[in-house]
RNA sequence: GGAGAGGUGGCAGAGUGGUCGAAUGUACCUGACUCGAAAUCAGGCGUAGGUGGAAGCCUACCGUGGGUUCGAAUCCCACCCUCUCCGCCA
């Protein structure tokens, strides 16, 4: 969310910015509303105020047993206007927290400009694709070739984007969350975490998945209860561990790990990357999740970047960085750089995590904050990004490191979580 | 699932209808004392919004949302959450 006060003072340089990510900011729509609420807020506190001194004698009357009926007539005089003033404001207060609630952040000033993905800027590669003797295949045909992934069980069970693995291609991805989980820990700093599946509205509100975007969500309805979501990514649990906290200054930077399934509906990618694993209903996920002091967040997105991009360099997947185009963006980032690992029997780099920064915009929504120099509560800023996404890492690792035979070779690092195993081939 | 207790400022903890945004303690900040520190003393110290050049003034907030009242932290209703005991359960 962004500070209301920002739009108040700079509308037109906030309209400015958000033009550049394909958004059209309603400024005429904000002016009326914001004028319109302050002539009835300035009338109703005069109300209040006046209402509340005249309360205040008949209390002082009352205690000298004087004759209060005309001090609560006058009260009951501008009784009536005050609770039409009132209703009109509250509804008018809702209304200004409701637009704010869905326009999204500001692009940080180093953002390139540009209107889609083809505009995003490719910062570094690492690694060489690898040549093949033979046509690779891609994860689809390796994995049912192998008999260890099966898409039709899955859409017997559940229906479609979902999938089913298993035995050595089940352990290896097991293996993979593992092994992000021990870098992240023993060598990145983060705390491990384990959190809820199942989240309230509050906390999407606060990273920012609600009001805009619920038709993303899986929502469990209860009768007697408040409804339930599953989480689309461990971002949103981990980052309200913060919701409503005042942290001290010296408890910063906190970095937290965290691997889930996260469960996304799709809605409105119909018939995009249907096949195979790439895009799902569920799937599981390694987070990073910083919370950081104001000043610090551009250099821990740096930081929090290089950690993701640290377990593709230790598998050995060749990938890419590319800093995402203002109009490319997710709606709470600032910055956003994608990492895409490359994928042979595509021949294209596909996205394998996203690290942002967010600046203040989820604190805002959440109320997390720190008490900094100053002592006053600052709002702290908060970033995460994906390290990595399991699923898609084990297409890669699939497609990679894939043989001749169709069997598939261990990376190097991973052998140790399958036992010593260096190939995996037919049961 | 049943019974009971409770949610107040960074923390602890008073306050059951009338200048209560809230005693007190503690933490923190400033000053005095000190070579310095501790102890002591004095003062300050919640959040958000409105208005004003500023000092200031005003409004809202005591889990959340409604209600009663001239006036609500305090009374009533609903909800959320926490704790204790019992039951059940992995």
């Amino acid at each position: 969310m962004l500070d209301i006060q920002l739009l108040r003072n700079d509308l037109d340089g906030v309209a400015e910015r958000l033009a550049t990510r394909g958004y059209t900011l309603d400024c005429a729509g904000f002016r009326r509303l914001d004028s319109e609420r302050k002539t009835l807020q300035t009338r109703t506190q005069d109300l209040q105020a006046r209402r509340n001194a005249l309360s205040r004698q008949v209390g002082v009357a009352k205690s000298r047993a004087e004759d209060v009926t005309a001090i609560l007539d006058e009260v009951a005089a501008c009784k009536a206007e005050l609770e039409t003033n009132e209703a009109h404001l509250d509804q008018l207060l809702a209304e200004l927290d409701a637009f704010v609630a869905r326009v999204p952040n500001l692009p940080q000033a180093d953002v390139p400009l540009g209107r889609s993905a083809d505009d995003n800027v490719e910062n570094k590669r690492w690694g060489t694709p690898r040549s093949f003797a033979f046509t690779p295949r891609d994860h689809v045909d390796l994995g049912e070739a192998l008999g260890q992934m099966d898409f039709a069980a899955a859409v017997k069970i559940s229906g479609t984007r979902f999938s089913l693995i298993k035995g050595q291609l089940a352990h290896l991805h097991r293996a993979l969350a593992q092994f992000m989980l021990d870098t992240h820990t023993a060598q990145h700093g983060y705390a491990e975490i384990y959190s809820p599946y199942l989240v309230n509205a509050a906390s999407l509100f606060g990273t920012g998945q609600l009001p805009k975007f619920e038709d993303d969500l899986f929502k469990i309805l209860r009768p007697e209860a408040e409804p339930l979501y599953l989480i689309p990514t461990a971002e949103v649990p981990v980052t309200n561990i913060v919701r409503n906290e005042i942290l001290s200054a010296e408890a910063l930077p906190l970095k937290f790990v965290c691997h889930t399934p996260c469960f996304r509906s799709e809605a409105g990618s119909y018939g995009r990357d249907t096949r195979g694993m790439i895009r799902q209903h569920q799937f599981d996920k390694v987070e990073l999740v910083q919370i950081v002091a104001a000043e610090a967040s551009s250099a821990a997105h740096e930081e929090l970047t290089a950690h993701a991009e640290r377990i593709l360099e230790l598998l050995e997947l060749p990938y890419r960085r590319v800093t995402l185009c203002t109009g490319d963006m997710g709606f709470s980032s600032a910055k956003t750089y994608d990492l895409e690992v490359w994928l042979p029997a595509q021949q294209a780099y596909r996205e394998i995590s996203s690290c942002s920064n967010f600046a203040a915009f989820q604190a805002r929504r959440m109320q997390a904050r720190y008490r900094g120099a100053r002592g006053r509560p600052e709002l702290v800023h908060t970033l995460n990004g994906s390290g990595l996404a399991v699923g898609r890492t084990l297409v890669a690792v699939l497609e990679n490191y894939q043989n001749a035979d169709g069997s598939i070779a261990v990376p190097r690092l991973l052998q140790p979580y399958l036992g010593g195993r260096q190939r995996i081939a037919v049961d």
